[in-house]
DNA sequence: TTCTATGCAAATTATTTGCAGCACT
DNA sequence: AGTGCTGCAAATAATTTGCATAGAA
């Protein structure tokens, strides 16, 4: 837990119960590692915390500076945020189940470098996102998950 | 002209002033083919005609279903909308001049179906964003472009 | 005429900001 | 006391919806 309470500092953030709380419901997130804010907002009250909503937004947005964890603008209004693992990695979403599955691949990785350069960039992010379903289903894209 | 027509038509759509103005509009977009609905909208005023922002998006949201157009939710909260060309493409968005540049991987592509399938999914749809910056420029991907 | 489509304003959703009070140094 | 942090409410930004009327077939 000085572990943690470090990882705030080294941030330049002064370790306070919000910040704590919101670091931990992070990484207890196992099954499904993507929170949105209002997941995150939701969790606190749960767990009768009383953190606004407006700090939750506060905090993760200081957590995404401070690289602590990432922000994804997948598709559907809202954005999610994950802690941020050592390795990148890409994203797969079940059109059916709105399950988050991650990926990574060395070819794809590759390329997307070389096409950047190919065309006199240099290539700084990416986003890539797989939309899938299940072998059989008749999910289409439109209908997606709105959680 | 005859021809747009019964591309609404085709799509079931009445050809009304609104909806043959705003395919104009998008046809016409040759430098940037990427245009906000707030983009439309003023492009509609510039051009002197009364139509509602809130047509705009209802119309956008009809051609995408259409599959007149393609919607892409970059980052930066709002959407920008495509006619949609026979052939798929990816987008690369310049972090520093804000432009976006269109390509297609093969190699990409195959790979993409494949993890989906090593996954034991079929792959529906996906979104790939290369955020670049020219050679030598310091831009960052926070400072991404508000336009 | 019969619906569909549109304009406008009000409603929503996601997120940000202003501000007064509290906490820690 | 000083500066950073927080809750709450109000402010934005993007997009959607309700409703009475105008317009296409």
């Amino acid at each position: 837990m000085a572990d943690k309470n470090h990882e705030l500092r080294k941030a330049g953030l002064k370790v306070t119960l919000p910040r704590v709380k919101i670091l931990q419901i992070l990484e207890s997130a196992t099954d499904q590692h993507h929170l949105s804010a209002e997941d995150v907002y939701k969790t606190l009250l749960e767990a009768g915390e009383d953190v606004g909503l407006a700090t939750v937004y506060r905090v993760l947005t200081q957590f995404e500076s401070a690289g602590l964890v990432v922000r994804h603008n997948f598709d559907g209004g809202h954005a999610v945020f994950e802690l941020s693992h050592e390795e990148h990695h890409d994203h797969m979403v079940c059109l059916e189940s709105g399950e988050i599955i991650e990926f990574f691949d060395e070819t794809i990785e590759r390329r997307q470098q070389e096409i950047a350069e190919e065309h006199g960039y240099e290539l700084v992010d990416h986003a890539l996102v797989l939309y899938v379903r299940p072998r059989g289903s008749k999910a289409t894209r439109q209908e997606s998950i709105k959680k």
